[in-house]
DNA sequence: ATGGCTGGTAGAACCAGA
């Protein structure tokens, strides 16, 4: 059984109402993970999602800020919701495949401005919420899969200007080294790269602030796709669907999408 | 090197994103 799986901060779920049913309509992905819902629970847009086929929505929201969800048109089971920061932050939402592969949709937060903990309370809660992430992934058993917005751009070819953002949260030394301890924990395979190997620049995110994005491409790799190394085999039809940073009233992130053969 | 924009909520000399 082949599974369509995508994953994608959406900065607003009711704000991009219009763009994820193009999404949805174009690629028919099977699941979608989306970050950043900013919504309640009780006020998430079902109609929009039942209306295209995805009677399965697993919600983790919140008002405001954070928040995330896993919508299916194929049956999914759970959900569980790990709180890694223990501060009520929406941020999390974990559900079982048709066949029982694990699927984890994560909003790691983004850190604040200023790389330091004594200075930014932010940033600690961060590297804690990784570490975490780590003890959690360690003694994981079972085949997963591990997606969302990481606000890590690990590799030197994730980011638009490696030396430039060495002291820029989301590709500092120290988040670098956590993600890269979180990533051993499991030995979780990176289908970014895999299908985009390295040195080849790939970006999933690009600032609002510029007047042309494209052009200017200052674009980071926050988004991920990990899956455990049983299921690595199992993935194919990788992609980055870059033309959504130009949809309408874009997301500042793009969608993946990965198909694994079950 | 800096600043640039966006959404939610309140009705901001706001907060948060990254």
């Amino acid at each position: 059984m082949a599974i369509t799986i995508a994953t994608w901060n959406i900065n607003s779920v009711r704000a991009r109402a219009d763009i994820v049913e193009q999404f949805l309509v174009q690629h028919q992905p099977d699941v979608l993970c989306l970050q950043e819902t900013k919504v309640a629970n009780e006020i998430f847009p079902h109609a929009l999602f039942e209306r295209l086929g995805y009677a399965h929505r697993l919600l983790n929201g919140q008002r405001m800020h954070h928040g995330v969800a896993t919508i299916a048109r194929v049956p999914i089971e759970g959900a569980w919701r790990y709180d890694w920061q223990d501060n009520g932050e929406a941020r999390h939402i974990g559900v079982r495949l048709p066949g029982g592969v694990l699927l984890e949709n994560v909003y790691v937060p983004a850190g604040g401005d200023v790389p330091d903990r004594t200075q930014n309370p932010k940033f600690g809660q961060k590297l804690d919420f990784v570490e975490r992430m780590t003890r959690w992934s360690e003694t994981l058993k079972e085949p997963a899969v591990i997606v969302g917005d990481f606000n890590i751009a690990p590799l030197e070819c994730d980011v638009w200007n490696h030396k430039a953002l060495l002291d820029v949260v989301s590709h500092t030394p120290v988040e670098v080294e956590l993600l890269a301890r979180l990533q051993a924990s499991h030995d979780w395979i990176d289908l970014g790269r895999r299908f985009v190997p390295a040195p080849e620049k790939f970006f999933t995110w690009w600032s609002y602030r510029n007047n042309d994005w494209r052009a200017s491409d200052r674009g980071r790799r926050l988004d991920h796709i990990w899956c455990s190394p049983s299921l690595a085999p199992a993935a194919r039809d990788f992609a980055a669907v870059k033309d959504a940073r130009d949809w309408g009233k874009p997301s500042d992130h793009i969608p993946q999408i990965v198909t694994l053969d079950l």
